[in-house]
DNA sequence: ATTTTACTTCAAGTATACTTGAAGTGTTAC
DNA sequence: GTAACACTTCAAGTATACTTGAAGTAAAAT
């Protein structure tokens, strides 16, 4: 007979592994986002698989996935029957998440002038110099 | 005597050139990230500063600042004397931005191996070929 | 002239994602 | 033994960012 003894964390390794409060992690469970998990003398024992899944939560959820929507994915994707509505939600999110990087970029852009504006015009007040002018830093690259 | 005559725009027409209900319009008004709007006849007509600062809010909201953080930072912006928290505003913000875009970056390189990976799934089980295994997807270019 | 349209103000309501509080349990420290 | 600690469940509360509803006005359309 073989035994193999599972890896398991406590939630709150878990909580300090991902950076989330010990009372998020059960919220997703009462979701039904991470289901499953093993309780030792009463505690939840969180297994690679769940980490796996909590991997996932925060990189749909940090990119811009409701909870409800993520609900859906992993409903669809549990299923092995609904392939193609796993397909679909995947491409969907995927192109609105291009939609955000080029967004993110071009926002990075301009808070990277509006900051190099500011300092300008502190240098400028300390040396008693010319003023920046705004229009100066528009769509110019530095 | 010289008249000029400024371009003004009614609140219909700044919804539709920033994708926001005329109902969040008022509400940042409300909360005195956008002030000074004229009225013509009881309407609210924005001048193009407004369109300006109308273009920051979105800017600086869409890459996670908070509307009580927006008003800080216009209230340092607005008075002079604050440039050196402006600019403390300003970099702090940056570097969250720039957390975010390596994040972002992350997340849709991630989310790219998933959607090739449902695909492959999608494809194997059309042409009872073998089905792929979501180990030969990690930290791998394609 | 009166209805429709497009606003106006102000207060109250809602959605999402947590967060907190109360009461209880089981191992560990003194 | 008993106190402290680290959890447990379940219900209720909170923060942020809107969103909706009610009542009113002023100009345009019929």
């Amino acid at each position: 007979m073989k035994t193999t003894t599972v890896k398991t964390y406590s939630i709150t390794e878990v909580s300090k592994m991902y950076h989330l409060p010990t009372t998020t992690l059960r919220y997703y469970e009462d979701l039904g986002l991470l289901y499953d998990i093993p309780r030792l003398k009463g505690r939840r024992a969180y297994t690679q698989q769940h980490l796996n899944r909590l991997g996932a939560i925060c990189c749909f959820k940090d990119t811009g996935m409701t909870l409800k929507e993520l609900q859906e994915l992993f409903e669809a994707q549990d299923d092995d029957a609904n392939l193609d509505k796993t397909c679909e939600i995947l491409d969907n999110h995927y192109q609105r998440v291009l939609e955000q990087l080029a967004l993110l970029e071009k926002n990075e852009r301009h808070i990277k002038r509006k900051v190099r504006f500011y300092h300008d015009i502190k240098t400028a007040k300390e040396n008693h110099s010319k003023m920046p002018n705004w229009e100066d830093y528009r769509d110019r690259e530095f």
